[in-house]
DNA sequence: CGGTCATATGACTGGGTGGTCACATGCCGA
DNA sequence: TCGGCATGTGACCACCCAGTCATATGACCG
C-alpha cells in the first residue's frame, strides 16, 4: 500500500504517476508491465517509485483492490430499494457498460483479476478479487429471489458464474463488436468510445438481461 | 510453421518438445513464457529450435492454431445429424468439458486466444481464432433455427457471444470451482482431474444447456 | 546562518531473455 | 575410405528489467 509520502505528493505529481501507472496496467500484463516505462513516460526518476510503494507488486495491488473498484462504485453508485429487481438490474448492467465506455481503462483493471497467472502472488490476488465480484452478484440474485423475480430453484452458485460472465466479459465483447474494433483500439481513441451512446447501451442491456433472466427461469415465469 | 527437420525428428524428441512447449504455454501467457526454459527442460539445446521454427511466435502460432485445435477436433467428434438439436448440444458441451478434464493444458491453449494483447502480432492471431470459434458456433445455432429449436426472432450476434462466453470461460469456472482448485492445480494434478467424472459432467452440461436455452427463448417455447 | 530531515535521482547490479553463429557430430552415398 | 550434408549445440550478444543506494536538493527550524 502506498507510503505516507506518496499521499503528500503534490497533486499533479501523484496523477501524473496514477494515470500512467494505468495506463502500464491495463494495456500490460502484471508481468509485462514494466516501471521502468512508466518511469520514462512519467519523467519520474524509477528510484522515487520505492520511496511510495514497496515494489511493483505493491503498486499494482493498490490500483486494482482500491483505486479501481473505488472509482468504479463511485461510477456505478448504489441500487435503489423500492424497485422493481429486473428494472434495477438493467440499469446496473447499462452503469457497467457506461463505466466501459468512460473509463475503459479503469474497467479493464477491474476486469484482469479474471485472467490466471503462473505467479502464486497473483494468483492469490486476483483470485481474492474474483470471489469478492461473485459474492457481491450472488447476494444481489438472492435478494432477486427474495422478491419472487427469480426462480427459487436455481442452482446459486451455477447461476451466478453464468451471470456473472454474460453481463461482465460477454458483453464487453459484445460492445468492442459493436463498436468494430478491438480492446486496444477502445482504451486509445475517445471518439471511438463516443460512438455507444446510452440509448444504445440501454438497448444492450435490456438485451443482456433479457437473456439471463430467461436462463433463470428457464420459462417458469 | 515447423520446417521439415521438425517433421523428420524422431518421434521421442518431438513429443518431448511438444509437451513442454505445451506445459509452458498453458502455464504462462506468450510473453511471460521463455524459449530458454523449454530448452532447459527438454534438454534441448535453444539453437535446435530454430533449425524447427523460425521463432517463439512461430512455434506458439503452431501449438494454438494447429495442434491445439486438431487435438480438440478428434477429442471431440463430430455433430451426428438426425439428432434433437438441444440433446446435441448438451452433448457436445459436455465433450468440451471432458476435454477440458483429460487434457486441461490442451483446453487452456484453446482458451489462450481469449485473452487480449498489447503486442499486434499476437492480437491478430488471437483474435482470428476467436473468430473462427464464434463463427463455427454461429452457424451451430442457425441450425438450431433452422430445426425449430431456437426462437428464430434472436439477435443471433449477440446470442453467439453469450452463449459463448456460458459454456466456455464460465463453465471452465464452474468446473475448477466444482473441483476446489484452481486453474494451475487442475494443470499439475490428474487425481484432481479425474474427480469429474462423466455424471457430474453430464449434470453441468445439462444445466448449462438450460440455462442458454432459457435465456435464448426467454419463455417462449 | 547551520543543521536536520524528507524527498528526488539515475547509475549500477544481477539476472533473465530471444536469437545467432561457428563449430561439432554423425549418417549416407560414392 | 572419404566428403558432403543434415542436424545438434551452447557460448555469446544485445537488450530489458526490478530493485538498490550513494548522493543531491531543498524546505523548514532554531
Amino acid at each position: 500500500m502506498p507510503t505516507d509520502t506518496f499521499h503528500r505528493l503534490p497533486d499533479a505529481r501523484r496523477s501524473r504517476l496514477v494515470d500512467e501507472a494505468v495506463r502500464e496496467f491495463s494495456e500490460h500484463a502484471f508481468h509485462e508491465a514494466s516501471l521502468s516505462r512508466i518511469a520514462r513516460s512519467t519523467r519520474i526518476a524509477k528510484g522515487s517509485f520505492y520511496q511510495y510503494f514497496d515494489d511493483k507488486l505493491d503498486l499494482y495491488r493498490w490500483l486494482i483492490t482500491e483505486e479501481a473498484p473505488r472509482l468504479k462504485r463511485a461510477f456505478i453508485g448504489e441500487r435503489r430499494a423500492s424497485d422493481d429487481f429486473w428494472a434495477s438490474f438493467e440499469r446496473f448492467v447499462e452503469r457497467g457498460m457506461a463505466f466501459l465506455v468512460q473509463h475503459p481503462r479503469f474497467a479493464r483493471l477491474s476486469a484482469v483479476a479474471a485472467d490466471p497467472s503462473a505467479d502464486p502472488a497473483i494468483r492469490g490476488l486476483h483470485s481474492a478479487i474474483c470471489d469478492a465480484g461473485l459474492a457481491e452478484l450472488r447476494s444481489r440474485l438472492e435478494e432477486g429471489i427474495a422478491e419472487g423475480a427469480i426462480d427459487a430453484n436455481v442452482d446459486l452458485g451455477l447461476a451466478t458464474h453464468f451471470v456473472s460472465h454474460v453481463i461482465g466479459p460477454a458483453l464487453t465483447d459484445v460492445v468492442l463488436n459493436e463498436l468494430g474494433a478491438d480492446l486496444h483500439e477502445v482504451l486509445a481513441s475517445d471518439a471511438l468510445r463516443r460512438r455507444l451512446d446510452a440509448r444504445r447501451r440501454k438497448r444492450l442491456a435490456k438485451r443482456a438481461v433479457a437473456f439471463v433472466r430467461g436462463g433463470l427461469n428457464q420459462g417458469k415465469e
